[in-house]
DNA sequence: GTCTATAATCAGATAGAC
DNA sequence: GTCTATCTGATTATAGAC
């Protein structure tokens, strides 16, 4: 096998393919929407269609199912988290970066672009469970912000009595927190101060110090 | 207006309204029981009627619409909250009041007895807004809630650093935190070291102390 | 009030022409 | 691949006999 390639056909990225590309990324942007909106039940394919632009039989040429439009718009999401953690500078401490994990995921909830799945359906657990690209952005995930909460329990800045798992857990649920609504609704805080808030009762509790 | 009253014909608490009666609450008791399972939108009125034992048809002439059966399990929780609030000893701290709150709303969670609605559905919204029992039993929980935040705050257990009103949302949102099912599926712990692990985050934070 | 049977509607998915 | 038109099944709600 010759080290240097042998030279190839100019990459034929064609425009058809281009544009095919561009469309599925404005589907799973209006899925990503709308799953924030109004959660995967309530979410209809009509509605997608229509807000994407295009006839509903269209959209099934693209994913086969609603649950597949769901997966991809997880999927989607799981590299977005990917690409902030790896923005996070090195020279954090880990309870920075875990801080800055859960703000970003609440800047996206308060964006209205943070999608909300039931936990119970189950046909819609296992395309989830099925979609490669959202499995191994999950465990990725998963793995770097489990390393930070164990770095950070070894330092004493995380209480090193938590059980990782529950550690993280906590820090997902962020993404489906009601306070952050519930706040929002109530008009009386920027949305600067409501993620100060969360982030203040989520690491430091709501006992005095 | 005489201070013993008039003798009274007998109370006719007749058959028919006590078997009337009766069968609503077995009603309430299938919807919680559902609304808990699988939540609002996949809760089928049809699922209903077979887990009651009774025809569709007959469900309607009980409540008019699905909304106002889950209106009627949510009142009933309210009901079972103001009971629980009341069955607090008046010697216990404001702090332990609120623990002794949180605990038992996981503990209905855990048991599958905690109806989870939807917050975005608005007819669902407009029904029990308009439900008078509902409304008054929320307005008097949070009251009380609200009442024992403001003293532990003056005590200085809790931190009066935090607007009462987003302690009140943190307590309420123990009541549908994920954290809860995902521990459990994790098959770790015990029910009663989920809700200890549950409590120390939502009370002590992540961060040491 | 309870039932069987049926409306009326809506949503996920597909057929088939272009 | 995109469209219009349609199928299929599920779901809320009701009619009408008893």
């Amino acid at each position: 096998m010759p080290v240097t390639d042998a030279p190839k056909a100019p990459v034929k990225v064609s425009f058809k393919k281009q544009m095919l590309q561009a469309r599925e990324d404005a589907i799973i942007r209006s899925v990503n929407l709308l799953l924030a909106e109004k959660g995967f039940e309530a979410m209809t394919v009509d509605e997608v269609a229509a807000s994407v632009g295009i006839a509903k039989a269209s959209l099934y040429k693209h994913f086969p199912s609603k649950e597949d439009l769901a997966a991809a718009a997880m999927a989607h999401l799981m590299g977005q988290a990917q690409a902030f953690l790896n923005s996070l500078p090195d020279d954090m401490s880990p309870l920075q970066k875990l801080r800055g994990v859960v703000r970003w995921t609440m800047l996206l909830k308060l964006a209205g672009e943070m999608p909300s799945l039931p936990s119970q359906n189950s046909t819609l657990r296992a395309t989830l469970m099925s979609h490669k690209a959202y499995m191994d952005g999950l465990m990725d995930v998963s793995d770097r912000v489990g390393g930070w909460i164990e770095a950070a329990q070894a330092q004493g800045t995380i209480n090193p009595a938590l059980p990782a798992i529950a550690v993280l857990y906590t820090l997902y649920a962020r993404a489906c927190d009601p306070v952050l609504e519930f706040l929002r609704m109530g008009g009386q805080h920027t949305d600067e101060q409501i993620i100060d808030l969360v982030l203040s009762t989520c690491f430091d509790g709501l006992n005095s110090r």
